[in-house]
DNA sequence: CTCATATTCAACCACATGGTTGAACAACAC
DNA sequence: GTGTTGTTCAACCATGTGGTTGAATATGAG
């Protein structure tokens, strides 16, 4: 509930925001990927793929090992679960309000068949 | 896993990439809120705060109820349902994996003390 | 050394974002 | 009616985003 992270959830929520980077999110959850198998899916340029790469990077999401001339990457599932915790906290909270209006719908029938 | 609402989860964790939005969410958390008072804890414009609205409005993560000159806001906790679900997805594969992980170094343990 | 491969960098472009201000609109108060 | 309150709208501005291209870098292969 309490907003510690800030700016650390605001960079990994707007990762978050981006079906490309989604997409590569679900490849490295596969094992480990380089920069171009985590482009090949798309029609955009390796330059583009790799500002997405990036943005997982700085949002701490993936961590990269430069093994010769190619970049390896891996899910690092930190970041994601923080996000994940977040949310968690406010299903708390929506799950009790649907838990009391269904309450108060159960009253409102008993009242109504006596 | 699957990818399916993908526009609609862009505009889900769009909106929850921004700590105004985020807090703005909390407060709604505790119950119906008015523009102005949504708006209240920052110091930024009206105008600022009801393009926020918007964004989270058309996430479909809040609505909106006009009644008088005052609008009222409630959470939809849909949409967060939905980002909930995306990671969930995913934290089923961290966990394994870090299950796995935690497998192969207890079973180097039993290797090295015999 | 030369050539090809894997990746990044820099400059650029179109468009979105988050903010401002001042005017507009709608509803209650007098 | 006049005025005040709650909210949006429109125009604008600075910065960020996602994309491009062409050049630069670094490593591996011959």
């Amino acid at each position: 509930m309490v907003e510690q992270h800030a700016s650390h959830l605001d960079t990994v929520f707007h990762a978050l925001g981006d079906a490309t980077r989604r997409r590569m999110l679900r490849d490295l959850s596969g094992g480990e990927r380089t920069v171009g198998q985590l482009a090949e899916p798309f029609a955009i340029s390796l330059a583009a793929a790799s500002k997405h790469i990036k943005v997982l990077e700085q949002a701490g999401m993936i961590r990269r090992e430069v093994r010769g001339r190619t970049h390896l990457c891996r899910l690092d599932p930190g970041p994601l679960a923080s996000a994940h915790q977040w949310l968690t906290a406010y299903e708390r909270f929506w799950t009790d309000r649907l838990d009391a209006l269904d309450r108060l719908l159960r009253e409102e029938d008993a009242a109504n068949a006596p």
